[in-house]
DNA sequence: CTTATGTCAGCTGAACTGATATGA
DNA sequence: CTCATATCAGTTTAGCTGACATAA
């Protein structure tokens, strides 16, 4: 940005949109070379928390929408990453479980997205990561579900 | 969001696309009943602080993309909240000139991003606030032009 | 000639909606 | 019957690209 006016740079939506557009294409642009996204880290990072997961707890964990949560699951049953089975207890359910290989791999994004955020906050000292980060996290939950 | 990965939640990329999605939930929501979108506002912004300006240079102060920002004007053109006419020493440019009724549609708008603001970093005292805008203003300036 | 500006058509990807099948 | 889950098709729209006309 050149130069803003005044009054835009007052203004947090904005200032987040530009920020998160940046932030996201830092992101894509580290994912590419690994063939990855984002969403799969997310996911990842759920089933391997939370342990094994329907589809629907996976995409309330991660804020994913239920249409693209299992375009994504399908990404990581591709790619060997996890494992799709239907739920014996409740056959509407399927449950979906991490493999070694996704953990390698969640490891793996891991990093990339620690680089990503290094360059994201090259600016911030570490005590200014850390208050940005709590910042974003209170203003995130301040919202409620959803 | 229900409970979000604690891997996930330290990624600063992930948070601020998240709180982006949902402060453009809120403008969106916001702005709709008076027909008017986040662009806009920046916009007028710019041809009020800076004054009268062609497209290309208005698109560098607001970060809009040239195509983006024709049809921006368009709109704003038709509400009769700006004028473009041709630059007499340069005729490849428009001259664009906001209205005295573009600067009446600029503080109402200024009055509901503020509401949105408001709305989004209700969570946050003054004092986190400031630090909070301060931050991303921070973040957005450390990844240089774009 | 090259470069800058504006205009237009269209692309891609993210986020979401609606419909439907199946089963609890 | 209803509700929950998964799946699929399709919509919307933000951000961007490419082509082109005009003019400096």
């Amino acid at each position: 940005m050149e130069i803003a006016p005044t009054r835009l740079r007052s203004k947090a939506s904005w200032l987040i949109n530009k920020t998160s557009a940046q932030a996201h294409r830092l992101l894509v642009e580290a994912l590419a070379p690994v063939d990855a996204h984002g969403y799969h880290f997310a996911v990842l990072a759920a089933l391997d928390e939370f342990g094994p997961a329907s589809q629907i707890a996976i995409g309330q964990r991660c804020g994913i929408d239920r249409s693209d949560t299992h375009a994504i699951v399908n990404d990581l049953v591709d790619g060997g990453y996890a494992e799709r089975e239907p739920d014996p207890q409740d056959r509407r359910r399927n449950i979906v479980t991490i493999t070694d290989a996704g953990r390698g791999r969640l490891s793996e994004l891991d990093r990339i997205l620690d680089r990503v955020q290094e360059n994201l906050l090259g600016a911030l000292s570490p005590e200014e990561r850390r208050q940005f980060v709590g910042l974003l996290t209170r203003v995130l939950d301040g919202q409620g579900d959803r």
